[in-house]
This record gives C-alpha cells, sequence and structure tokens, in this order.
RNA sequence: GCGGGCGUGUUGAAAUUGGUAGACAACCCAGACUUAGGAUCUGGUGCAGCAAUGCGUGGGGGUUCGAGUCCCCCCGCCCGCACCA
C-alpha cells in the first residue's frame, strides 16, 4: 500500500467532522487548557499559505496538550464585521452579510483541509445578532458605570447619583470629563438634561466631544490605533483632525491597570514594551502660572517631568486648539494669532509629521510670572504642543529641552543653563543628570534629588502637585458606517438614552445603498423606521474592535441566551492559556481585550483580571515572487543569467509555474493569451528565473494557495513543512523548495509501516538502541513544544526516523510510540497507522508516551581532549570516574600519544562531564 | 531621536545556554537500481590545500583552559513609537 495523502486525509476529515471528535464540554475531572488563535477576517481574497501558519502550530499544541490528559479547549470564529465587505458593498451593491457568508464558506473548506482540531459546535461569528447582543450588552454595561479612582474599580452610575444627591461632587475621585464642582444642593436643582449632560462626563461609555481622526475618504472617524503615519490603516487614505461629539470608552481610566497587569503575563518582553509605550505613563507634576492679558488674569495649569528646571523657563508655549488660546491673546497680537490658527489648522496630521523640524509659532501678546522667580515670561502658541496630551500648555525650559531649545533659537528668545558645565551654546542639554545651578534652592543638588524636591515645595505653597499623566486616550467607539454592530442607544428628547436589556439584540436593518445618506448622515440614516418606541436610534455602529474584544469568553459558553458567558463555564475555562496570532494587533485588539476584561471583572461577570496568559506572535510569512525577463519591444524572454546582455522589461510572473525558480515554458504560454508565442533564451536548456521577498499578494502572482500544496503534498506535509520553515516567531518568505524534504520524510514514515503491500510491523522486542531512539525523540519533542521550537522537533523526527532505518526497527513497541508523538504534527497519517495498529479509538484519546530516563543516560561519556586549547581527540570514559581517574586514564590514553608525545605535561584541568583539557 | 530584536555555509536553519560550529533539510555533485521518471536508495558537499594542516559564526578588543554564546566599542539589518514636555 502505497501513502495515498489524498485518501488518507479526506477520510480522517470526514471522520473528525462526522464523530464531532473535538468536541469538548467542561469536565472537573481532567485540568483545562484553552488555546486560541487570533480569528480570522474573511476577506475576499481566502487563506494563503501564511494565515496558518499560527493555526498550525495552535493546533500542534492543542493536539499534543489533549494527549497529555488535559480537556483542551479549541475554537475558531470570524471577525466578520468591518470595512472591505463594506467597501466592496458600495462598489458592488451587493450586501455584505452575503459577501461575508460566502467569505466564511470559503475559510472554512479551506481551513477544513489542513486538518484542524476545532471544536466547530462552538463557532462564533461578531456579525450574527446572537453574537453581537452581549457586545452590545457589555455596552449598556459600560454607559450604566463610572470608574471610581479611589477602589480603582468601576462602579454603577446609579451610586454615584446617590452620591450627588447626598453631597455633590467635590469629594468623589473618578475617572471623568470637565466638570465643575457643585454641591447636593446645586444637584437637586439640575434639570433633567442638566444632570444627564453630568452624568455622561462620569460614565465608561460616554458620549463627548473631542479631537477625533477623521477619515473623509471612508467617511469615517478612525481610533488612533487605526491610523498609521497620518493614513488609514484600512486603505490608506489621509486622516484629519477634527472636533466631533463621538461615543467613547474611557479607556484611559484603566491605564494605571492595563500596564501594572503586564508584569504577570508571560508576553514577549517587545510586546510589553509596545503597550507599555502606548500606554505612556509619566510621572511629574503639574503647575499653576499665572497669566496676564491686559487687566485679566488666569491660571494656566502646565505639565512636566521637569519640575527642577522651573529656574529656567524662559516662555510658556500653548497647543494651537487650547481653550486658552482666545483668552490670552491680547489686541495687538490678534491678528497675527488668527493667522497662525489659519495655517495650522489646515495642515493634515501627515503634513505636521512631515515636518518635524520644522519651528513655527506666534507670539500670544500676553505674559506668564514664573511662580517660583517672579519673572515674567512671553505666551507663545506653537503646533508643537500637542493640545491632547497633558494640559495642551507648557513651560518652556530651552537649556534642558530640544524642542524648547529649537523654538528659542528661532524666535530669539533666552536660553539659561541650569546644570554645572553643561554646554548649551549648540544644542540642549536634556539628559536628567548633573547638579543645579542659577536655581535658587535648588542649587547644589543632583538632578534627581532636586526633582521631588521642587515638586514638594510647590505642592507646599499650593501652586502646584504630583501628577501622572498617560499617553492612552479614550477610545473613540462611533463608526459612520453600516457593517457593524448598532448602538443600543436612542434619543428622547436629544439626549441619550439605553434601551432596555430585553430590546437585544438590536438588530442590524437591511439596507441597500451603502453611501452616506444625502443628508451626510451615517448609512443607517437609510433605514426606514430606524427608532425605538419612536424616538429615533443612533446611526453610527460600533467599530472592528467591539465585537473582538470578549470573543474568547463568548466560546466557553457560546449558545447562552441569558449570559454573555455563565459564571459555571467561565470558572471552568477562566483565561486563554495560550494565545496565537500577529503583532499587529499589539496595541489594537490587544489593549481594548484586556480594558474589556478588566470591566467584566469589575462588575462581576468574569473572573480572571487578565484574558491572555501566555501570547505567541507568529512571524508574517512573505511572499517570493518570480521574474521573467521579456526583451524591449518583443515577445522573447531571456533566461536570469543571460538578461544582462539584452535591454528587458522585469515582469512578474506566476509562482505557481515556476518551480525551483525554473519556469514552466508551456504553462507560461497558456498563463496569458499574450504570451502563447513567447520565445525564450534558455541558459542550459533552462529558463531561470529572478526572485525577490515582497509582501504575498495577487498583484505580485506570489500568493501560494494551501489548497495547491494539499492536492499535491497533503496536509500533513503543509502542516510539518510550514512549521520546519523557522523559528515560529520569524518572518520569512514562502519558498515551496524544500516541501520535499518533508514529503520524503512522511513516505519513509510510511515505509517503516508499509512496504508495498507487506506489513513490517513486528512484536519484537524492541533494542536498547531502538529504545534509545525513542526516548530521545519523546524528550526532545516534548521539550521543543513546549518551549515552541516546532522547526528542531520536526528536525528530531527525521534523525529519529533515518536511526531507525539503520537500525531495521520493526518494532511495534517503538513504532506506536512514534505514531502518538508524531500525530499533533501530521495528524491524518498517524490516524490511518494507528487504525491498522488495530487501535479502534481516534488517536487524540491515546495516551501520550512516557520519557524514561534510563534509556537515554549513558554510563559513559565521550571526553573531548584538548592539548593547548585545541581539540585532539576524544576519549571515552565511565561517568563514575573521580577528576583524577580521568586525569590518569586521559593521560595513558593511545589517542593522545601522537599530540603528547614525551613532552612535559605541565597541567591538566578537567571538567566532569564537559572536557579535559591538557598542557604542555 | 527613543525602545525592542537580530547578524552563523549557496539557501532555510541547529548548537544540550560557556564545551569538537554548521545537526536536520534544500540545492548541487557522483554512483546504484530502473518499466528512463520531477520515483527510490547510497555517498559527497563551510573555505584553502594533493596532503599534513590551516582558516572560519558582521568588524575590533576583553574575560576564560575554552566564546556563535558573556562584557566593551564600531558597522549593518529588521520591527515598534515618534514634537508625549
Amino acid at each position: 500500500m502505497d501513502y495515498d495523502f489524498r485518501a488518507i486525509e479526506s477520510k480522517w476529515q470526514q471522520k473528525w467532522a462526522s464523530e464531532a471528535t473535538f468536541k469538548v464540554k467542561e469536565d472537573s475531572s481532567k485540568p483545562k487548557f484553552y488555546v486560541l488563535d487570533m480569528f480570522p477576517y474573511p476577506s475576499g481574497a481566502g487563506l494563503h499559505v501564511g494565515h496558518p501558519l499560527g493555526y498550525i502550530a495552535s493546533d500542534i499544541f492543542s493536539r499534543f496538550k489533549r494527549l497529555k490528559g488535559f480537556n483542551v479547549l479549541h475554537p475558531m470564529g470570524y471577525d466578520a464585521f468591518g470595512l472591505p465587505a463594506e467597501q466592496y458593498a458600495i462598489q458592488t451593491g451587493k450586501h455584505p452579510a452575503d459577501t461575508t457568508a460566502a467569505n466564511i464558506a470559503r475559510y472554512r473548506s479551506q481551513m477544513d483541509r489542513i486538518g484542524f482540531s476545532y471544536d466547530w459546535s462552538r463557532e462564533i461569528r461578531t456579525c450574527d445578532p446572537k453574537y453581537y447582543k452581549w457586545t452590545q450588552w457589555a455596552f449598556l454595561k459600560m454607559f450604566a458605570h463610572w470608574y471610581d479612582n479611589d477602589c480603582a474599580k468601576a462602579r454603577p452610575i446609579e451610586q454615584l447619583e446617590e452620591i450627588f444627591a447626598l453631597e455633590g461632587n467635590a469629594g468623589v475621585n473618578a475617572a471623568c470629563g470637565d466638570v465643575p464642582v457643585f454641591s447636593a444642593q446645586q444637584w437637586a436643582s439640575f434639570d433633567k438634561k442638566k444632570r444627564a449632560d453630568v452624568l455622561m462626563q462620569y460614565r465608561i461609555a460616554y458620549l463627548g466631544e473631542t479631537a477625533v481622526n477623521w477619515c473623509p475618504k471612508l467617511g469615517t472617524v478612525l481610533a488612533n490605533d487605526e491610523v498609521k503615519e497620518g493614513l488609514s490603516v484600512r486603505g490608506g487614505y489621509p486622516v484629519e483632525q477634527k472636533k466631533m461629539r463621538q461615543w467613547q470608552l474611557r479607556v484611559s481610566a484603566y491605564a494605571e491597570r492595563l500596564l501594572d497587569g503586564l508584569e504577570s503575563l508571560e508576553w514577549t518582553e517587545s510586546l510589553k514594551e509596545m503597550q507599555r509605550n502606548w500606554i505612556g505613563r509619566s510621572q511629574g507634576a503639574e503647575m499653576l502660572f499665572k497669566v496676564e492679558n491686559g487687566d485679566k488674569t488666569y491660571d494656566v495649569t502646565i505639565f512636566t517631568t521637569r519640575a527642577d528646571t522651573v529656574f529656567g523657563v524662559t516662555f510658556m508655549v500653548l497647543a494651537p486648539e487650547s481653550e486658552w488660546v482666545p483668552k490670552l491673546t491680547s489686541e495687538g497680537q490678534r491678528e497675527a494669532v488668527a493667522e497662525y490658527l489659519d495655517y495650522s489648522k489646515k495642515k493634515t496630521e501627515r503634513e505636521r509629521m512631515a515636518q518635524t523640524r520644522n519651528v513655527t509659532g506666534v507670539f500670544s501678546g500676553s505674559y506668564a510670572t514664573n511662580p517660583l522667580t517672579g519673572e515674567k515670561v512671553p505666551v507663545w502658541i506653537s503646533e508643537y504642543v500637542l493640545s491632547g496630551y497633558g494640559t495642551g500648555a507648557i513651560m518652556a525650559v530651552p537649556a534642558h529641552d530640544s524642542r524648547d531649545y529649537a523654538f528659542a533659537k528661532k524666535f530669539n528668545l533666552p536660553i539659561i543653563p541650569l546644570i554645572e558645565g553643561c554646554d548649551v551654546s549648540e544644542e540642549s542639554f536634556d539628559a536628567k543628570e548633573g547638579v543645579m545651578c542659577n536655581s535658587g534652592f535648588l542649587n547644589g543638588m543632583t538632578v534627581k534629588e532636586a526633582i521631588p524636591a521642587a515638586i514638594d515645595y510647590v505642592e507646599a505653597k499650593g501652586i502646584g502637585r504630583r501628577k501622572i499623566n498617560y499617553r492612552l486616550r479614550d477610545a473613540i467607539f462611533s463608526r459612520q458606517r453600516y457593517w457593524g454592530e448598532p448602538f443600543p442607544i436612542c434619543y428622547q428628547d436629544g439626549l441619550a438614552t439605553p434601551l432596555p436589556e430585553s430590546a437585544l439584540p438590536l438588530e442590524l436593518p437591511s439596507i441597500t445603498s451603502f453611501t452616506p445618506a444625502e443628508n451626510g448622515e451615517p448609512p443607517l440614516a437609510r433605514a426606514e423606521g430606524w427608532e425605538w418606541d419612536s424616538y429615533p436610534l443612533e446611526k453610527s455602529t460600533m467599530p472592528g474592535f467591539a465585537g473582538s474584544s470578549a470573543y474568547y469568553l463568548r466560546y466557553m459558553d457560546p449558545e447562552n441566551d441569558s449570559a454573555l458567558v455563565s459564571r459555571g463555564a467561565n470558572e471552568y475555562w477562566r483565561d486563554v492559556d495560550l494565545y496565537i496570532g500577529g503583532t499587529e494587533h499589539a496595541t489594537g485588539h490587544l489593549i481594548y481585550s484586556r480594558f474589556w476584561n478588566k470591566f467584566l471583572y469589575d462588575i462581576g461577570v468574569v473572573c480572571e483580571q487578565e484574558p491572555f496568559r501566555k501570547l505567541v506572535n507568529q512571524g508574517m510569512i512573505q511572499g517570493r515572487s518570480n521574474f521573467v525577463y521579456r526583451i524591449k519591444g518583443t515577445n522573447t524572454f531571456v533566461s536570469y543569467g543571460l538578461k544582462d546582455q539584452y535591454d528587458t522589461t522585469e515582469i512578474h510572473v506566476d509562482v505557481n509555474i515556476v518551480s525551483n525558480d525554473r519556469l514552466d515554458l508551456e504553462a507560461f504560454k497558456k498563463w496569458m493569451p499574450d504570451y502563447a508565442n513567447a520565445e525564450f533564451v534558455l541558459e542550459n536548456g533552462e529558463y531561470v528565473c529572478g526572485y525577490a521577498v515582497e509582501k504575498m499578494s495577487k498583484s505580485m502572482f506570489n500568493v501560494v494557495n494551501p489548497d495547491n500544496i494539499c492536492d499535491s503534498y497533503g496536509a500533513d506535509t503543509l502542516r510539518l513543512y510550514e512549521m520546519f520553515l523557522g523559528p515560529l516567531e520569524q518572518s520569512k518568505p514562502w519558498d515551496t523548495k524544500g516541501i520535499d524534504g518533508v514529503h520524503r520524510f512522511l513516505k519513509k514514515f510510511w515505509r517503516m509501516f508499509y512496504r508495498g503491500e507487506q506489513w513490517m510491523v513486528t512484536d519484537t522486542a524492541a533494542g536498547k538502541e531502538e529504545l534509545k531512539v525513542l526516548h530521545t525523540l519523546i524528550h526532545k519533542v516534548e521539550s521543543d513544544i513546549e518551549g515552541f521550537s516546532f522547526n528542531t522537533s520536526v528536525s528530531a523526527f527525521m534523525i529519529a526516523l533515518n536511526a531507525l532505518g539503520e537500525l531495521n526497527c520493526s518494532s511495534r513497541e517503538i513504532l506506536e510510540p512514534m505514531v502518538i508523538l508524531l500525530s499533533p504534527f501530521a495528524p491524518h497519517i498517524c490516524e490511518e497507522l494507528w487504525e491498522a495498529l488495530g487501535h479502534k479509538e481516534s488517536i487524540s484519546f491515546a495516551e501520550y508516551p512516557r520519557y524514561e530516563e534510563s534509556y537515554t543516560i549513558e554510563d559513559s561519556f565521550e571526553y573531548p581532549v584538548s592539548v593547548n586549547g585545541k581539540m585532539r581527540a576524544k576519549i571515552a570514559l565511565s561517568k563514575s570516574l573521580s577528576p583524577k581517574e580521568i586525569e590518569q586514564a586521559a593521560l595513558a590514553s593511545d589517542a593522545l600519544v601522537k599530540y603528547i608525545g614525551g613532552s612535559a605535561v605541565k597541567k591538566v584541568i578537567v571538567v566532569p562531564g564537559k572536557i579535559i583539557n591538557i598542557v604542555i
């Protein structure tokens, strides 16, 4: 019997599906293990060979853990709401629901061919009302809670109302917007609208006006992580800053906990660092500067991390968008300031970034008083100060901040050095080190001492306080788009009012045109009767990250109609033990999910503070493009090695008609009508193509479809090869060239069992050497899987197989465990052989072979021997010898005579179990 | 600029964490078998040299009996953030 992978693979895939082999339920008799893949957005292009890389790794891990006796939850679903389907709908008029369903069907059939052990009974789709009911539910909960900084926890909004009624808001330490202080009496006097406005400032999901990323081309606002370098991540369109009233999530309230939580996680240091940078905690102080404009005086608060440098403040700067700007602009400067504001407003985010070193600004006309020196310093306005960070106003210390320095040089403002011996004639001295001077009571202190001393001083004087600032901003949560979750919010007399929970899910109405409505409103304005109880419903929808923020919880209990997840299911599965996915979600999904989970934790819905215990980032698989070279103006193509002798054009050629960089000439002629009559200039009778590593994409004809690999080599070969390609975390180009190696390995493995029609396995007892090979392999594979070193474990199988082949091994005692060991990697062939070995149950329920150290421990060790630092020989010696005996045995050894001869031995250094060094 | 990571044959990569560098594959070469095939098997394959041997992990220095691995400097590449006060 030959290794007929096509028959074997379809047989077992059908069997796994019909017998629901991988269906799991809570089972308190077994330890749980939750392995999760980042669920895919089902795009129209289908899966290419890079997508399954992480899925294969997680599948190997799942199958391995299952064999080790764990109850493994390994689900899959689809992140099915999103922009591309809607953009496609705008172009073609096809409803996103239809295209999404078709794409999902395609994804599913592609995944099925690879032989994953998912429990498909738990499949979820974020666009399914039964699923997004719970996305909407979580939103309502966030709307109904506020964040109490004192107990670092979300609390019900009713409790806040009680506090307001009793004592006003002065004693409340909440994460909230700008709210003036009010008393209980004032609260009682507020009307309904006023109260709603105040409460809105406290809610965790709130409607608020801020500068947002507005993308005119997509017609929607975007979150910070959806914008890269001033362009939208989806589509690459320009993004501008705009003030808008939008739904937001108060993620910033959780900044500290999001930061602290990182400590306990088994994530890579670089990923944690990315999140730390994104959260951007910085410790410093707020300080009051009195600013006079004509006869009016204002208290302007600034934020600084360098309180020690107050004595060097020579001017102040406001962000152009700061609300202080109109108040602090003097009559005489009004025109100049207006002109500057106009200029800075016109710039897109991208232009602003491109001109980072271009210093611009305008004098406001007013002066601030340095609170420590009493000196008057001018107040300027410049776009180098950002409105969104700190207070939108800074004290400028040109001597010790490079940006202030550049500004001071440009506008001829004074520069006062504050650190002994520093030279600020050419550039600022930004380092936080040295001894203070020109700084009154701080003189003589080091910078490290001076910072707290300065803050203590301003705190005592009542003109400042310690303050921690975060870069993390609240997440903009509305999108002026159709294909997303509708908000369960209606507007009663203009007041945002939550729908009752019983109204969930609020289903997305079907519409036929997906462009914004004539009045500029989102597409949902086109839906007839889009109202609740005759009140208009919110017309924007939720962003992509809404549906993906808690999906891992829903897998625990996907059918539950009365709760996001039942307490029982949540307490059993708890958190994700292993999460595999790309780094691109570092500052998006992985922040939002953690935030969402912490909120659910606060309100008692989940029992773990962190959702993803261990996280592994698989690398991207790039494409390897091939080129042919057409001689200009002809239909003749010249081989790579000869192309420099002609004037040629480089043309991408479909990698599927190229093998080992050799072009299949006949296939090429059929590939495109233009090339039907192509002629070739060959080298050595072959056409050699050029190549380059590029992103895998249709336009470069370098997309390799996993279906094709399954057709010609089988899923088991694909799985092994993807792992063999290199370390999981590393990005690497896909190159089909080496795939024959692993395919050959599987064929050889098969031949250990069947040679022709002959069944090779016997019941002869295994020899010592064979057992040694087996147990070395068990040990290696086990530690490699736990350490995510899948490439080396594939190698280990090849080494073991070569060794067993040499030993002519046919013993069931060896081969049966081999089948179990290999099954996580190549499940189909192993199931087939397992059955042939006489087993009725699926191999998934076999027991993982136990590693026996006694078979691999050597009683002797081959000592490398160096003479004068050079390796000269290897001598096998018993492990039980003492260093003295080792030395004697080595010196007496024949193998060394040649190197030592008659010379006197000066010194012998013996490292037991390692090496013997001889110095002569 | 700041942060994280990396640099080993023609190629993908190993190296028990300080112990004979290049395992295992791909490519290439030679041979065997053959129903002549992109099947299978065997052997070779870091570089130089007929050989003994010498040289080899981006470059330079250091620690050590011993360094791909640890320390310092330099060069190069990748990723993330970037006027965050």
